[in-house]
DNA sequence: TATGAATGAGGATTCATTCAT
DNA sequence: TATGAATGAATCCTCATTCAT
């Protein structure tokens, strides 16, 4: 019963529900189950949460990504099931995605940010550099920063999806397609 | 010296200095050199100022792009050419951007935003059919979806450089030589 | 109805009534019928409420003062009045007294509660220095200085009493007796 | 290594930093090297401590005095060398001095400092009384309460110097030597 | 004795919004 | 249209105090 983790647990799910602005400090502490006060011993400030919550939510879209793509399967599949996990993540976590994004760009905690995000980035460099090594891909990519790319890509076409559109499971469904095709051009891929 | 015109200018320049959240209507009506009161003859909120901001940015992007994309060019070096204008765009406005990106997602102002971000996507997806049309790109492109997604991909690649990385134009000219490969094998380019 | 001074008169009442750390803003905006943020127009926060009723404190000293000391009279007369009217102001304000000393020297007013207190300074001074050239005291007494020690000293011999005797009234008499043959006698006063 | 002393002397010099109001409890036993929980067993607030202080504020003074002060000298002499102990004192302590007196006047302590000053004005009172024996001052003088006059005369004249003036060390030197002679003259002393 | 994490009532402060001018 | 002083509900944040260890 950590209460630091308590209160980011709780952040989270209050953000997501009602957005930053709305969110009070007192909402949070009373969902986590601590005492006003116990906030400021771990937090000066709300948007002090945010390094944490990305943290989380860097942790979540990992464990969901490794959780969908599988070993024994193509390149090509395990494309389509990366762009499934990002677009399922932006689905539950959409507006905590931009809140996050805010609140980093709006403070000074973007350093974190990079740090915290990096385990993504690494991962996906690690299954291009393979899928290079193997011909899969084109032999000209630069594998970390098309990991970069390719993971902002992803992310951009899921949060247009649920910012925007209406019937959100149809048009991810479409959207997904076309990213698939998207990215499996621009990476060359060779089925 | 038009009223509403001026605030929303200075809105412009004190969110990208302090991040909305802390910027107080109070800063930005001292910025624009009005009342307090004349604030709310034009807008009801801080928020509802959004979508003119956007209004602005997008307006700027479009004029920028073209400005920068020449009509007797092949659609590859077009493409070339989009990309320099939306790093460009990025590299002067990349706080805004993620600033109003976050003030829609907080709000319920997303359908003036989708009408706002129109015009782009549509100058956009007008090129992509033509080039279609030429059959300079893929024949399975969905043109629309395809416009949203690759402007999409471009601003993230662009503000990754600007958010994160430290010798800005250095990393912004690699970043776009790997945006612009990405997106030509993604779209099937044929020089 | 200025709100400003309304606010300094509420604090003095209040102030006097339960001491500075007692006393909330609520209860100053209360007393003096205004709102809450009001107070903020005037003042950043309650101590700097201090030089505005320092100056209404010597203001009524004064007043006391030159309603008590009479034109007509013996220097010597003067004195006693001078002492009475002190030892009043002090059994009225005392605590006020204290809270302003102590708030002025927890802050960096200080300056300015030397501009309040000066024409206090300036009205003993000329007393003195008439005293002086008509013979009546010493004629080795600087009046400047000699008027705040002299001030400093009543002030001081008053306050001890407030603070702490018990019979209030009768220990007052005794010892505006012996101030005022010591500041007689230190003055050199010639009945 | 004694807590209660160590807080005691923590208190002392984080007051006459910043203020009683803007220490907090948490200030004083970083500074004391203990645990927040012991202050409240030696304590039960924070101005239960100014007894304990002025305590040792009398001490040193009282301290300093019988150090200053030579038996073999005349009575005139003795004035001078009080003077200047006590200005010596102001000049070092002027700040907690006027702290505790605030923090006295605020609380219900008032009879325990009372008791802590009684040292100091007895010492004086003898001092007075002996010379009234030897008739070396004024026959009519109740030593007790002249004893107290004087010496908040004396200190309200050396607080002067330390709150208001400038050039401190010069300004003490004149203001002691009319202190000097308002005092003598007061008591009628006898060279 | 000693600790220090946790508490939560209490009060300061903010700032979007109004409205009389 | 334009003003800006005034408002006061909303919420942040502090910090003296407690208590399980």
């Amino acid at each position: 019963m950590n209460k630091k983790d308590n209160i980011v647990r709780a952040a989270v799910k209050i953000f997501s529900e009602k957005g930053i602005e709305k969110t009070k400090i007192s909402d949070i502490v009373k969902e986590a189950g601590v005492a006003q006060g116990t906030f400021y011993l771990y937090f000066p400030s709300k948007l002090s949460l945010m390094p944490a919550i990305a943290e989380i939510m860097v942790e979540k879209t990992l464990t969901i990504i490794k959780g969908n793509v599988q070993d024994d399967v193509s390149f090509s599949t395990k494309i389509e099931q990366i762009i499934d996990s990002i677009f399922m993540v932006t689905r539950d976590y959409n507006e905590l995605q931009a809140l996050i994004y805010a609140g980093l760009a709006s403070t000074e905690h973007l350093k974190e940010w990079e740090a915290v995000y990096n385990p993504f980035y690494v991962w996906v460099s690690d299954l291009l550099r393979e899928a290079q090594s193997e011909g899969v891909i084109r032999e000209s990519i630069h594998v970390e920063r098309t990991a970069k790319i390719m993971i902002g890509l992803i992310e951009s076409a899921a949060e247009q999806i649920y910012l925007y559109d209406s019937d959100k499971d149809d048009q991810a469904r479409i959207q997904k397609i076309e990213v698939n095709q998207f990215v499996k051009h621009a990476l060359g891929v060779k089925d």
